[in-house]
DNA sequence: GCCGTTTTCGGCCCGACTGTTTTCAGTCG
């Protein structure tokens, strides 16, 4: 997947133009490029010519640049933009405050190129002088070296969301407060988030400020005006807490959540139509007229548009979609029926088969799927094939038990090194469903790894493939695998791919879950639960598949139990077994 | 450099806060 590669290229090109001070919307025309790219569904060296100019913000000079980049491993214009800029002033940027102006400006006074000139050089007071730089510009750009030094540029929304949950209960205890949102990429449910953005209306905002930048999760205040605050809490993860009238809350929220290239469209969009939206709300131009904007629902209505929900806001055609009247109507927690990967005691999972039903039965749900690991997994203590027998006897002896609700017989099945399956065909066969996956090799090269997937969905016993790239959040990169040939596999296979719930997975991402709907791919949104508070993430999936446009009827367990029996022998008929 | 329900040329989203200024530039979201 050349798109990160090309987008970061993109991306460093705007920053040396900036450095430059070259002309502004080119440098805009680059980063909006950049944006694109990072978000799409298909990989680049797939598209042709024709396809690379529908990319939005993508003409024919920059669609040359990616070809150009795709035939021959480099870039000209990135690669000469380089030699000119050293590579160590545009580190400097990652620091909060230092902008191009000010790299620049440190460049050409000191020839300072990395951050431990930087460092040492503010440390020296050399930077004072430098113009625009005095003493509380240098202090703030040493605090700015900290806060990239320690690091933890994005966090899971998995510890994030709870983070923000728990300040809007401590602001809500310490302050006079009428509404209150969290917003930014955490109401949009990116995966990985960098801040955590509220917005808030109050009879009294100045208590408000006053509450929130002495939270006792507080750690440093960055900034404090009368609207708006912003402040680092634990792990340096930044809070901007923005507090507007009552008229301008739904405008702010809007605006707050984003996502950037989202916002920017609707902005052209209201020029075109002779009105301006801003965090204040959206007015007529000719007069300033107030249209709306205590709703987020008034900026949508306004320019003609039904409400986009903020997982979809991304600038990746739901804007077309909602002109067209196209919108999806997005799977939710409560089309969930059953979870089709569980663990029990058996493996390595916390609880035993009955509790785990019970858990799930208290959800909401209907069905769940049994998924222990397999033999080959001694670590989690695999079931050999005669376990599983003897799991079979428990399951069935539950179910005759228990009529509202069903547990299914199935196996975590581990996809070996050399592209074979676990358990012989004769074990599978006597199995409900069966789940594939890979927990050992994750070094081997690109068409290994594929070819080991792709092999196990073409065995028709093989039900799902679970967390289909591998990657743990911030832990561990996903391996190399061709993910198109995979989801292609998967559509001709009738092999449904998982999102898996565990907040460090959240695997398919959002992406691949959109190309899987594409394709017409089934998706499984599992918790891979090994103890029963875990159900509890099936929202976090939701949230994969809803940024992924899936539907109800994309999600294999958003069926009712007699259709997903029919789904899951739909393969095995198939391939000519009964 | 991109783009077209006024346009193939002339536009291109909008505002808060800080630090350094004595009216505003830089940075960020």
């Amino acid at each position: 997947m050349e798109n990160r590669e090309i987008a970061r290229m993109f991306s460093d090109i705007a920053d040396i133009l900036e450095i430059k001070e070259d002309n502004v919307f080119k440098i805009r025309a680059y980063r909006k490029a950049a944006l694109n790219l990072d978000g799409l569904t298909r990989d680049l060296a797939e598209l042709s010519h024709k396809e690379l100019l529908e990319i939005p913000g993508v003409g024919a000079d920059l669609a040359a640049k990616i070809e150009e980049y795709l035939q021959t491993g480099a870039m000209a214009l990135h690669d000469k933009l380089k030699e000119e800029i050293p590579a160590g002033v545009f580190t400097l940027l990652a620091v909060p405050d230092l902008g191009p102006k000010t790299a620049k400006a440190i460049y050409d006074g000191l020839q300072v190129t990395s951050l431990e000139e930087l460092e040492r050089a503010a440390n020296e007071h050399r930077l004072i002088g430098i113009r625009g730089i005095q003493q509380k510009t240098e202090e703030n750009i040493l605090r700015g070296i900290a806060s990239v030094k320690r690091g933890r540029e994005r966090q899971p929304l998995g510890h994030m969301l709870p983070a923000a949950l728990d300040l809007v209960a401590a602001l809500k205890s310490r302050a006079p407060l009428e509404r209150i949102e969290i917003a930014g990429s955490i109401r949009r449910r990116v995966d990985c988030v960098k801040d955590i953005d509220i917005v808030a209306t109050s009879p009294d905002p100045e208590r408000v400020m006053d509450a929130f930048v002495n939270l006792p999760q507080v750690q440093t205040i960055t900034m404090r005006g009368p609207t708006r605050a912003s402040v680092a809490i634990r792990e340096g993860v930044q809070v901007d807490l923005r507090v507007v009238e009552a008229e301008s809350f739904g405008a702010a929220l809007a605006y707050l959540t984003g996502s950037k290239p989202h916002n920017v469209r609707l902005r052209e969009m209201a020029v075109k139509r002779g009105m301006k939206i801003n965090e204040y709300g959206i007015f007529r131009d000719e007069d300033n007229e107030r249209l709306g904007g205590a709703n987020e629902e008034d900026v949508y209505r306004l320019l003609g548009l039904p409400f986009v929900p903020p997982e979809l806001r991304e600038d990746r055609g739901e804007i077309e979609a909602a002109l067209a009247g196209a919108l999806p109507q997005l799977v939710t927690l409560a089309d969930i029926r059953g979870d089709l990967h569980v663990h029990s005691k058996w493996s390595d999972g916390a609880h035993s088969i009955a509790a785990l039903a019970e858990a799930a039965r208290q959800r909401g749900l209907r069905y769940l799927a049994v998924t222990d690991h397999s033999q080959g997994l001694a670590v989690a203590r695999g079931l050999t094939a005669e376990r599983l027998r003897e799991q079979a006897l428990e399951i069935e002896a539950w179910n005759r038990e228990h009529k509202d609700f069903r547990v299914l017989h199935g196996t975590e099945m581990d996809i070996q090194n050399d592209g074979s399956l676990d358990f012989p065909d004769e074990v599978l066969k006597k199995l409900d469903i069966v789940v594939a996956s890979i927990h050992s090799g994750f070094a081997h090269d690109r068409e290994r790894m594929t070819a080991r997937i792709v092999a196990a969905m073409r065995n028709p016993w093989v039900s799902i493939i679970a967390h289909p790239t591998g990657r743990l959040i911030g832990e561990r990169e996903a391996y190399q695998v061709d993910m198109e040939q995979v989801l292609q596999v998967a559509g001709e296979t009738g092999t449904a791919l998982e999102i898996n719930c565990y907040p460090l997975r959240l695997d398919l991402n959002d992406r691949y879950a959109r190309r899987a709907k594409e394709l017409g791919v089934t998706v499984a949104i599992n918790t891979d639960t090994h103890a029963s508070l875990q159900f509890d993430t099936l929202s976090y999936g939701v949230s994969v598949a809803q940024r992924g446009w899936l539907e109800k009827s994309d999600v294999l367990n958003a069926l009712e139990l007699p259709e997903l029996l029919k789904r899951l022998a739909a393969k095995r008929k198939r391939a000519g077994n009964p």
